[in-house]
DNA sequence: AATAATATTATTGGATACAATAATTCTACG
DNA sequence: CGTAGAATTATTGTATCCAATAATATTATT
């Protein structure tokens, strides 16, 4: 029987690989149903996730996978583009040698995922190496904030990217690492500001997200 | 009756005016008859403020509220030093008259608090001041981190602050609303770093907080 | 008399039952 | 045949009840 922190790695999981994606209706009863629990533990899950924005509640009508809007999503990429290139700064001071391994590790794991063309797994280990970072940055509450940012990333991406999109640039992440392990705190933020400004670039905001029709474009 | 999120804003009111010092046990019946509704209800409001840091839950032992360490009170200023600069720039962009006028009658708002040596009122105006400009700035996910870190700044200064300090210098925030009607983005930004290590610097970790004693360092 | 073990009480955590609201289906009328 | 209204169904929101855990008081023993 899982508990309350387990269900919400679970569903966030679920929602982050796109298995949930955007507009989804989660209703409280079936997911009690799936994870064999009761709607009270399914209820703190879902006040979580929509805390953070991840999910939408409307009152008396249950919560939905939420479908950022072009507006949210370029805030999202404002936000990281802030806090992530200061994050990899701090990182390249704090890291160990033990961080730098493990940081080279999850690269590797990267490029397997990619070779076998996992998409699921190639976007949960993109997610996980930027909160890596952050954990060695060590500032607890930009950590949580990022958390939140990479999460509705992964909702952006799939309303938004344009098709045949490569998920997140091959070989930047190994280009990070590099300068963190060469101790160039400022090629390393450089190195991320241009990383995030392609994860961006690649998007396609003229598109309408799939979920909803704007009628406006259409009858003009 | 009042609802989840009047109370929320009730208790974290209280918290950031210091009449619910860091420490404080928030027990669930005890709020609940206050506030003349069910647990129910109360535990909501707990989860969502143990949610930003500002009360801290034990199981089975209920919800007190935070007593940030010394590494996470460097850690919020650290934070706020990043984004606030940065909000700033953005608010010195987007600003509307309307906007810069509101801000101008807050800071006169703020002293005359500081006239009538309303200690409670000048935490306050102090915290929805720096949340204005975040709202002008018009991201709303730094926006929301900022809320959280603000929050969190009160719990500090009450900890940790140098007896006899002025809450916040007094004039920093007209000048800062000086360089917004200027549209000096750069200054506007510099003037916040320099206000928040003001604010800062004011501090005294040393002194250990108030609510537990360190046996360790009177011992040796 | 002091301490340890035990019993009691208080408080939190969780499930269920009930109430309120929204969605759906059915029926009646145009 | 289609639409509007009413009844039904489903789903969320809330309170209460019970169980589990921790805090406190009591008692017994050394």
């Amino acid at each position: 029987m899982p508990d309350v922190d387990t269900i919400h790695q679970r569903v966030l999981l679920a929602i982050v690989e796109h298995r949930l994606p955007p507009g989804t209706k989660l209703g409280e009863e079936r997911l009690a149903a799936v994870f064999g629990v009761s709607r009270t533990q399914i209820r703190q899950v879902l006040k979580r996730l929509a805390h953070n924005s991840i999910v939408t509640v409307q009152a008396n009508r249950g919560a939905v996978v939420s479908s950022p809007t072009v507006e949210e999503a370029r805030e999202v990429f404002a936000a990281r583009r802030l806090i992530e290139p200061d994050l990899i700064r701090k990182a390249t001071q704090a890291a160990t040698p033990a961080d730098i391994k493990r940081l080279r590790r999850h690269v590797g794991l990267e490029s397997a995922a990619r070779g076998a063309n996992d998409k699921r797994a190639i976007i949960r280990l993109t997610g996980e190496f930027h909160q890596s970072i952050a954990e060695i940055a060590g500032n607890r509450f930009l950590a949580r904030t990022l958390r939140e940012l990479e999460t509705l990333t992964c909702l952006v991406i799939i309303l938004y990217d344009a098709p045949n999109n490569p998920a997140c640039p091959p070989d930047e992440h190994a280009a990070l690492v590099d300068a963190i392990e060469a101790r160039d705190a400022g090629r390393a933020a450089a190195l991320m500001q241009e990383h995030l400004r392609h994860v961006e670039g690649a998007l396609d905001f003229g598109r309408n997200n799939h979920g909803e029709i704007d009628f406006d474009a259409i009858f003009s």
